[in-house]
DNA sequence: TTCTATGCAAACCATTTGCATCCAT
DNA sequence: ATGGATGCAAATGGTTTGCATAGAA
């Protein structure tokens, strides 16, 4: 009973930044991250499905952050049999395996990227047309430095979303 | 048709820490966000009802981050006809006059807390027991200009949320 | 063959909404 | 009395689960 299908995780502790990232320093990062879930699985008892791949593949396809639903038609498109619940299963075990992250800008959907090796980045999140723009907060993995100093905290990662106005939108008159 | 019920904010604009907070610095600030909550509903054209003022004194009394749910179950105790929804529309009404703020731990789930006059805080939340750590971030203040500044980006507010364990877990032996 | 993975639909759970009624003004 | 506020129950929407079947080893 060690592994059957997705490790159930609480979703707390996949739902944020990993302190630590993959590691792919290939420029073929995508090939290695076909291999590298491949592998996942395999040491962990698990099977490398069709499904699994093809969803895999569109993610590293996608340059934007998906929704669950989202990745689903997209999916679904390619392969019609491929169902709801599988997407959310494979979702979580990208997770589990740290290939995948999620944002969650704040409307309770959980967005989902793909995670590879580059500095530990953060979300600036347009609350008018939802765009995401990435950025890097130094000071935020300082942060947890001081946390475990002074509150006996151990981090393991974090979430950091700064909401306001893209200037697109704040240009086209957004208040 | 400028105010019925609760101003339907979009969900993305309450749901973190407002740049800006109450600014309530008397001694006996629980009166005075009473009082704020109701010449806030007056002045916009609002009723201030039982319902209102129990919930608003129950989250008053209240030390932690708490669930629409828990606060309808408690609620509920001290008024049985307190339905739900009131619950959630009340809330959103104190996240509208930036009265409460709301936490989201990872699970979907909102917690709620009142928000009044002190620097914004962040949280650094167990996995574990779930236990939430306030601290002060200040870099997180500072990120925000430098956003603005490289990427034309308005920031009204920000969340940021540390994940790890706490102290008690760790010497329990959560890994 | 064996046992995991899948698709489907139903179940869940937090939150929202429609509506008849209630109540603050 | 007027029009916002409430409670209830039903609706929603994202995500998870139960189960019989399909498929990888």
């Amino acid at each position: 009973m060690n592994h059957k299908q997705a490790p159930h995780l609480p979703q707390e502790i996949v739902l944020f930044a990993q302190n630590k990232s993959v590691g792919v320093g290939s420029t073929n990062w995508r090939r290695d991250i076909v291999a590298k879930f491949h592998s996942y699985l395999v040491d962990q008892g698990l099977r490398p499905t069709h499904q699994r791949h093809v969803i895999l593949t569109y993610l590293l396809r996608s340059t934007r952050h998906l929704s669950a639903d989202e990745i689903f038609k997209a999916v679904r498109k390619e392969d019609v049999t491929i169902g709801k619940a599988t997407v959310f299963r494979t979702l979580r075990l990208l997770e589990g395996c740290k290939l995948a992250r999620c944002v969650m800008k704040g409307n309770g959907t959980a967005y989902y990227e793909i995670h590879w090796d580059r500095p530990a980045h953060d979300h600036a999140i347009c609350v008018s047309c939802g765009s995401i723009q990435e950025f890097e907060c130094m000071d935020c993995q300082k942060q947890q430095d001081r946390l475990a100093s002074k509150f006996d905290f151990t981090a393991m990662g974090h979430r950091h979303e700064v909401f306001g106005h893209c200037a697109s939108c704040r240009r086209a008159g957004v208040t």
